[in-house]
DNA sequence: TCCCGGGTGTCAGGAGGGCGACAATTCCCA
DNA sequence: TGGGAATTGTCGCCCTCCTGACACCCGGGA
C-alpha cells in the first residue's frame, strides 16, 4: 500500500488484458489517469461482503480471492482474479453491497478507481457504457456455464475442468518438460477444494487418480498438467 | 402469431414489471413502437441454444421456459420468465449465439425488439444503457445466489426457496382461504425437478415431507403455499 | 363405458460425496 | 537443526440423492 505507481511488469498485465485491451487509447487512458494502486501481503481483506462499493478494481499482480461464507459457515470461493481481469463492478453498477469477501492470495498489486470517478468515465464514453455491458455478458455466461456443470457434471468432471481453466489463466512453461505446463497459482487442496464446493479429502482422492491416469503430477508448490487430452475427455462425460 | 396488439392484461404485465416501470416514458415508448407480438402455444420453440441472435423479448403473458440440456442428455431448466420481465439480452449484446433453449409453458405472449431496433434505441438513450447495466448486474447477483445455493444448500431447502420464489412471481391468492397463496403456474413434479437439476422422484418425498409439515397443500391444478414461515425455516438451513 | 396415457406416490438398491480420524510428509522458522 | 504447524494421503462410516421398478389415480377420448 506504498508506492502508487505500477512497475513495468503490472503495467504489462493491465495493458494485456483481453478486455481492457480492446479499449479505445482515449478511453484506457481516461481510466489510468485517475487509477491508484494497493499493495498487499497474502491474506488481506480488500473488500468484504456487504461493504458499500467505493471503488471499481483489477488485478494487476498476484491473485484475488473471491469467496463467500454460506449461512452454514461453509466458505465457498467463487473464483481467483488473475492479472488484467476487472472485478467489483457488479456492486458499483447496480448501487448495491459487495457481493464477496475479496482476499488477496500472495503478494497481490491491484489497480483502483474510485466509484465517482468511475461514473465520469462512464458519462463521458459512450465506448465505455458499450464496453462494460459486454464484459457483463460474458460474465452471465460463464455463470449460465457454471450453474449447468453444477448440475449435471460430476466432481471428478469439474475438477478436470477447474485445472484446463486454472492452466489457461495461470499456466506456465514446465521447467522439466516443455510439453507440460505448470499451474503458477499455489492453491492447497483445500483451497481447490472449495473453489468447487467439495470436500479436501474428495479433491484429493480425485486429484491422485489423475496422476495415476498420467494427467497431471502433483509437485511441491504446483500441479503440472501432462496431458490435457486426457483432462478434457474427463471434463467432457463421466466416464 | 397472429394478432400484432397486445391486450389490455398484457400491456399491463409489461407496463407493470418492477424494471420496464422504472424506465423513462420517452424511452418506453421508443421500446413499445418497434414491439411487436407473437402468440405461442404450449410447447413452441421459441429459441434454440446455438441460434443467432435476432430479438430481444419479453414475456407479456403465461410464462416462458429457459432450459437446457447438457451433454450427457440431461434437461435441466434455468428458469421460468414471468410476465413483465425481459430476457434475450445477453446474446444481444455480447454478439455470441443464444445460451439456452426458450420454450412457451401454456398460452403465451410474447412482446419483441428486433436486434437492429434495440442497438437503435441504445444509441438513442444514455439511460437505456445504464438501465441495461443495472439489470445485467442484478442478474449476476442473483446467479451467485443460485451457485451458492447449490454448493451449500441440501435439496430440500433449495426446493422450499424455489417455492417461495414461485408464490412471489406467480403467486395469486387462495379460493378457499385467503391466508393461503396458490401458485399460478402449473409445473408437473418432473418440470419442477428440472428446475431444480434433481429427480423427479426426490421431490416428490420432499413436497409430501413439506405437505405433512402443513407448510404446503399439494392440489391438482398448483401447489398452495399454506405457511410462508415454515417454508423460510426450511430454506435457510438444514434442520 | 372402458381403456390408455400422463402424472403421482413409494420402495429397494447403489453411487457419489461429506465428515472424522489419523498417519505421513513437508514446510517453516526459531 | 530441531520441532511444531500446516498440508497431504487414506480409511471407514454415513447420508443424500439417483435409478429403476411398479402400483395407483385421474381425465379424456374411441
Amino acid at each position: 500500500m506504498d508506492d502508487p505507481i505500477l512497475n513495468i511488469e503490472e503495467r504489462e498485465a493491465i495493458n494485456s488484458g483481453r478486455w481492457f485491451s480492446s479499449l479505445s487509447p482515449s478511453l484506457r487512458h481516461d481510466i489510468l489517469r485517475c487509477a491508484y494502486v494497493k499493495r498487499c501481503k497474502d491474506g488481506d481483506l480488500i473488500a468484504a461482503r456487504g461493504d458499500s462499493p467505493e471503488e471499481w478494481m483489477a488485478c494487476a499482480k498476484g491473485a484475488v480471492r473471491v469467496s463467500s461464507t454460506s449461512l452454514s459457515g461453509k466458505q465457498i470461493t467463487f473464483t481467483y482474479v488473475e492479472p488484467g481481469i476487472w472485478f467489483g463492478d457488479v456492486a458499483i453498477l447496480d448501487g448495491d453491497s459487495r457481493t464477496h469477501d475479496v482476499y488477496a492470495h500472495g503478494e497481490t498489486t491491484i489497480l483502483c478507481v474510485a466509484k465517482a470517478d468511475f461514473q465520469k468515465i462512464l458519462s463521458l464514453h459512450v465506448e465505455f457504457y458499450q464496453a462494460m455491458l459486454k464484459l457483463q455478458a460474458r460474465r452471465i455466461r460463464q455463470l449460465f456455464g457454471l450453474v449447468e456443470d453444477l448440475n449435471t457434471l460430476p466432481l471428478r468432471s469439474r475438477l478436470a475442468k477447474q485445472l484446463l481453466h486454472l492452466a489457461r489463466s495461470y499456466g506456465v512453461p514446465s521447467l522439466s518438460n516443455s510439453q507440460e505446463t505448470r499451474i503458477g497459482l499455489h492453491l492447497a487442496q483445500e483451497e481447490l477444494a472449495q473453489l468447487l464446493g467439495a470436500s479436501r479429502q474428495r479433491v484429493n482422492q480425485e486429484l491422485k487418480a489423475m496422476e495415476r491416469e498420467q494427467a497431471i503430477r502433483i509437485e511441491a508448490g504446483g500441479l503440472v498438467i501432462r496431458d490435457r487430452q486426457t483432462l478434457m475427455r474427463i471434463s467432457e462425460a463421466d466416464n
